[in-house]
DNA sequence: CCATCATGGTAAAGTGTTTCACCGTGGAGT
DNA sequence: ACTCCACGGTGAAACACTTTACCATGATGG
């Protein structure tokens, strides 16, 4: 007796049973005629629709089992109208899949969405890719059930689009008050005020900000918290401490340059994020002025390496992450329908480090 | 008079043209009736089939413009057993996207799939994952025609599965000689070689290894070329001169003051990657060693921010966009059969920054 | 004792393409 | 004048599921 009972061959992944006609994917068919049932109650039983009995149920499971059998998603988005699928739009900046803002924010997207059985797709808003719709060509030839946008300006006018179409869509980590668009952001506002009483406390009195583009809502944030706050305290700093630095680590090392020309006698800069941040204090090394002795620098983001630059960064914690994983969950609700409007802030908090000290003199 | 012509309404994005049946998409049927040809003409104009006169694709295409019809690809799909879906796996690392290195072969591989018609999801190979061979999951119920691997290991026997099952599928900067796995790689033995070359012109007689796990092909390729050339130069340095620092910044960080405990007298440190170099100079700075007067520093990958670390950092530069552009154009490759194995080396080559300098005394 | 209803399952009609076998027409070849 | 073939196009099956309307059964209630 060599076998037992050849009962369960292991299933190869091509889905085809010892016992099936062989050449041929196993389908729903099959398992009906196997489990001698109908086709109808293998979809239920796929579907966990509680009209199957629980004996039913087992013995179309058995037969699954047995033979490997995997449903064809594709047919089943072609009668269920859902695919299952979520678009991660971004936009045209060189490579910016290789910025660990935006990895950390489509990680925690990927992760959740994974969670909820959804898979997700990548998209890059070029220009003529807006230009052609393709943006909506996304929904109407269904490839996805919804998009979430991440990193787009007050310029990317088809992010209106989507709403217009009655498709799902969230803005992620960046709003769009102007035009109505749900999304989950982290508190910008919240951030760049703890950076400022900080440096308060510290004795700065000559604050110099290099902050992004102000096409970007957070940015403005950022910068009416800062000029609030020095207003407030009545340090009469004027525009000329201000200056744009694009979010890069090149424009953040050009605006710090810019910045010491005009003041010589800074003692804290506070960049708009953690890239700009390099830059001044790559900047700052170059004229020859220690960090933290001669100037502070304080960060925003607190992506992964900029706890071991030197010194460490001190820095505003954006829950990246935690804001991704946000996202998808009120998406995938969007799409299901279970909520119809989306607007949620999560907190941010200061992280020190060893970039920022007691102002000197 | 109203409306001249109303010849071509501007189509909604949901497709419903204005002659239509409200409520109804407009489908190849539509577009067919239309155009007075049969549904399987207009499909034959879709997929530029030789076979249809110019003027009757005029004619159907006019009919598409007018009506707004986009082709729902699910059903392509279903029909021609082609999805035009990448997937790129990734290992299991906390917040792998995140991480440049992976964001900047993952830019290549969107940029070139979307340009040749394919999109790209996104897939992390969780352990519980492989176990439920969702992996072939992937293939047998038709959400891909092709995977991308990039970033595991020789413990990750599961890569094979794919072949055995006839998927077509390629490991990106990382191979598998055990496996006879597919592979588009970069030259590490090449950039390490450079390396050694330039430590030794600088006169450097003393230098330590910061090697990434030795269960990655390329790590003990790198480390294999530093033994070798160590060994010819006569240098006797023993295996106390190499330390794993994991790839990361803290293992980087721990595997520097190690390596410094042992050989105070160290002048040059080659890590296996940017962040391990990024780890090391931060444990310098911390133990009062002056990056490069003191000791010399040198990365691999050369990752966008490693130009912005104070001193810049010297590194080989790894073409890893091009390195993801190629992999996605032979992963096509072998999804349409036009090839059947592909095995290809792109050359890397030195940065030289500021984190070198002639050895000391 | 018969009408009613809840239960658990089924047959068949979508879902929107591609593809394959076939067909009518007109021109070339003999 | 007849056969043959290339050409350009058509009708219908196939793809692999979900869903809806419907049906048999047995329990329940008046």
């Amino acid at each position: 007796m060599p076998k037992p009972t050849a009962q369960a061959p292991a299933p190869a992944s091509n889905g085809r049973p010892a016992d099936a006609k062989p050449g041929k994917r196993v389908g729903i068919r099959d398992v009906a005629r196997l489990a001698e049932v109908s086709v109808a109650t293998v979809s239920m039983v796929l579907n966990h629709n509680p009209k199957i009995t629980a004996a039913t149920r087992e013995k179309v499971r058995r037969v699954m089992e047995q033979t490997g059998y995997q449903p064809n998603r594709i047919a089943q988005s072609l009668s269920s109208k859902y695919t299952r699928m979520l678009a991660v739009i971004l936009p045209t900046v060189r490579h910016v899949l290789a910025d660990p803002y935006f990895g950390e924010l489509i990680s925690g997207i990927c992760d959740r969405a994974e969670r909820r059985g959804h898979k997700v797709v990548l998209e890059h808003a070029k220009p003529d890719w807006v230009r052609d719709r393709r943006h909506l060509e996304l929904f109407d030839r269904r490839f996805v059930d919804g998009a979430l946008c991440v990193g787009f300006n007050d310029h990317h006018g088809f992010l209106q689009d989507f709403g217009k179409n009655g498709w799902p869509m969230l803005s992620v980590n960046s709003e769009f008050p102007q035009w109505g668009i749900d999304h989950v952001v982290s508190d910008y506002a919240g951030g760049a005020d703890q950076v400022m009483t900080y440096l308060f406390q510290l004795g700065h009195r000559k604050i110099g900000m290099v902050h992004g583009a102000f096409e970007i809502a957070t940015a403005r944030v950022v910068c009416e918290v800062f000029g609030q706050r020095v207003d407030e305290a009545g340090l009469g700093l004027d525009n000329t401490w201000l200056e744009d630095g694009l979010f890069t680590e090149v424009g953040g090392r050009d605006a710090c340059e810019r910045l010491l020309a005009r003041h010589p006698d800074i003692t804290a800069i506070f960049a708009g994020n953690d890239k700009m941040a390099l830059g001044v204090m790559h900047q700052l090394a170059l004229m020859g002025k220690r960090v933290p002795d001669d100037v502070s620098v304080v960060g925003y983001d607190d992506l992964q390496h900029a706890a071991f630059v030197n010194p460490a960064l001190s820095t505003v914690h954006v829950p990246l992450y935690e804001v991704g994983v946000r996202a998808a969950d009120r998406l995938i609700e969007l799409i299901r329908k279970r909520t119809d409007s989306v607007s949620e802030v999560l907190p941010t908090h200061l992280k020190l480090r060893g970039s920022t000290a007691i102002a000197p003199r």
